[in-house]
DNA sequence: TACTAAATAATAAAAATTATTATATATAAA
DNA sequence: TTTATATATAATAATTTTTATTATTTAGTA
């Protein structure tokens, strides 16, 4: 994780590093679970540390915030564009890779939109949930 | 609107009516600016009537939040089921309808979701602001 | 018209997020 | 390796956002 924030422009510490150690092992995960991983290693850190040093990710693009209906917020690493899947039953966030490419040339044609990115989430029921 | 309200098992309220006309009129509206709007009709609602009316329309589905990157959440009347466009430039929100019915089908099958519903949002510039 | 449940107004309280400031630490340069 | 500087942290405080409380009023219905 050193690297990583080094690759972003950001200083290395090591609540920074424990703060992507978690979100890398979580995948998805929203502020309070974070803090409490948190305080668990760094039992000072306070929740205020926890949001500065998550806005500054952001900022620099190392993290993204993924906005979900009827959720906190959830935050992971920047990584390959993708898609999010909500389970409705057991609240699991799944990532998946959709190419939607040819939609937003579709947009492009139709409504003449500039795309720069796209945010689809898929809400339903997962294949585990199901069988229950 | 008093029908809608009606429709969706809510009490008709001179507050509620005018909410209602003024999310209609900006088609998608946030909380601070409904606020605004309503004080100027009703000077002495406040804001938490405006939530808790608005909690209340979301729950019976009458109106649905849509969490948008890097702003306030806005609201808008249920209706046909759409996508939106942001502009990074000026801000604007615009509905367009697309068949996601193939990308879901193609979901179910490969993962397996059982698909209830898509949120699907497109930023970039929309036509007007390119030309600037 | 009167009854009952629910809405409103006016707070207050709680929850979420950001700001402040002294101290500590990371990085870069000497 | 040491020192200087900028930035991060911790501990709070302050702000912002959202929800709860309660007395009063109002809408819908009998």
């Amino acid at each position: 994780m050193e690297n990583l924030l080094k690759e972003y422009n950001l200083k290395v510490t090591p609540q920074r590093i424990a703060i992507l150690n978690t979100i890398y092992k979580y995948g998805h995960i929203n502020i309070d679970t974070l803090y409490n991983e948190i305080k668990a290693i760094y039992s000072s850190i306070s929740l205020a540390t926890i949001y500065k040093n998550i806005n500054a990710m952001i900022e620099n693009n190392l993290l993204v915030e993924i906005k979900i209906p009827y959720q906190k917020s959830v935050y992971e690493i920047t990584k390959q564009k993708h898609s999010h899947f909500i389970c409705e039953k057991c609240g699991k966030i799944e990532d998946f890779i959709i190419d939607l490419d040819e939609i937003n040339l579709h947009l492009q044609k139709k409504y003449h939109y500039q795309i720069s990115s796209n945010i689809f989430i898929v809400s339903g029921v997962c294949s585990t949930c199901q069988t229950k």
